[in-house]
DNA sequence: AGCTTATGAATGAACG
DNA sequence: CGTTCATTCATAAGCT
């Protein structure tokens, strides 16, 4: 199935960036990282005061959202990987996206082990699905030949949206005010602090060198 | 740390990222942005019954930065069909509701792009998901017959073969990484949420697959 | 103005 | 391996 390569994308495989950009990026997410940490420390702190005041009442760290998912422990059926397991896996992926063989297989689900439950037929099929995927998308953006970098979107990007009939207020054009929508799941501390499974290398593969923040 | 020497002196300073690569640094950056704000929230409620130590942010719910900052990083759009394009959708779907072929999704797009953005991607999501949700009404039509009732919706049949070995839905409750509370400056609340905000001039990664640098 | 529903998108697993 | 299915997640639209 060709199914293009991405959503509004257009059509191409790379992006280039420049040093700043990169830069910046790599900045980003070093600082939210670093945030985040601080807030969890934060977080305790303030947690534990509140313990000792004697008012634990509804504890708002026991929300249905994180029981419930405790409780599909027996109807969840597939396996979700982990951000840590993800991230791994990712590295692994990079190094060489082809498909490990069998005793590879083994190691990197045994490494996986250490971050949650997990399967040597998950691995595989991680890794059946993420070079297909990947592929895909490659394959779509051939279509353009030498520079199809940023030519194809600067063509039509007006409407990402895309309301019905009437063409909506231009977003791009819209300088304050940013439509600050933001439906924000009830998720619980426990939670939040496990997405955070591998906070020091959660930075990525694509370098970050060292990045000068608090980190 | 020797770095692309050249690069950046002989004015090609670009980096080149793949769909992959940038895709993972969405995620990468959603999830902190999303953790980022939970983690104030709840240190917004904690901190506000803590009132008598002295309030350390003014208006708890008057955060501009913070929401702008994190809530334009969370914010995604995704492609929401127009009344043509739908009819037309629903029209090919009639004719035969199998997913098209890579070519037929071609044509299809080419078409629907008259009456708005959209991408190869879209249609075939359109059409995956229009085969499966009928498919599952129609499953929940036969109740009617014995005391099978719904269990379409039920997740108990759901038996086929799943599971080849010892795929265990675990879903252990998240490790709570200790490594992650290295040492942390002493950095107050404010500060943090200050930073938040700065790296705000950032590329909005969820355009980032539309921008048009190096212009 | 919030809560619910509909639906676009993501992805683990299965199939041929 | 490439393609398809089934399930889940996230969010725009709808409802009360």
């Amino acid at each position: 199935m060709e199914e293009g390569n991405f959503q509004n994308g257009g059509g191409l495989g790379v992006k280039v960036m420049t040093d700043e950009q990169m830069e910046m990026l790599r900045k980003q997410i070093a600082v939210y990282a670093t945030i985040c940490e601080q807030l969890v420390e934060m977080h305790k702190d303030l947690s534990a005061q509140q313990e000792f005041a004697g008012m634990r009442l509804g504890n708002p760290y026991c929300d249905p959202l994180l029981s419930s998912a405790v409780h599909k422990i027996g109807s969840r059926q597939r396996w979700t990987p982990k951000p840590a397991q993800l991230q791994i896996l990712e590295q692994i992926f990079e190094q060489c996206n082809a498909t490990p063989g069998r005793q590879k297989i083994k190691d990197i689900t045994r490494e996986l082990a250490q971050h949650g439950q997990i399967s040597e037929t998950n691995v595989y099929n991680w890794f059946q699905n993420r070079r297909a995927r990947s592929k895909r998308k490659q394959s779509a953006v051939v279509p353009n030949n030498g520079e199809s970098e940023m030519e194809t979107e600067n063509e039509s990007f007006k409407e990402k949206k895309t309301r019905p009939e009437d063409s909506q207020p231009d977003e791009n054009t819209t300088p304050l005010a940013d439509q600050m929508y933001f439906n924000s799941p009830d998720i619980g501390f426990d939670q939040l602090v496990g997405k955070m499974e591998s906070p020091g290398s959660c930075i990525p593969y694509w370098q970050m060198e060292q990045y000068d923040l608090l980190g």
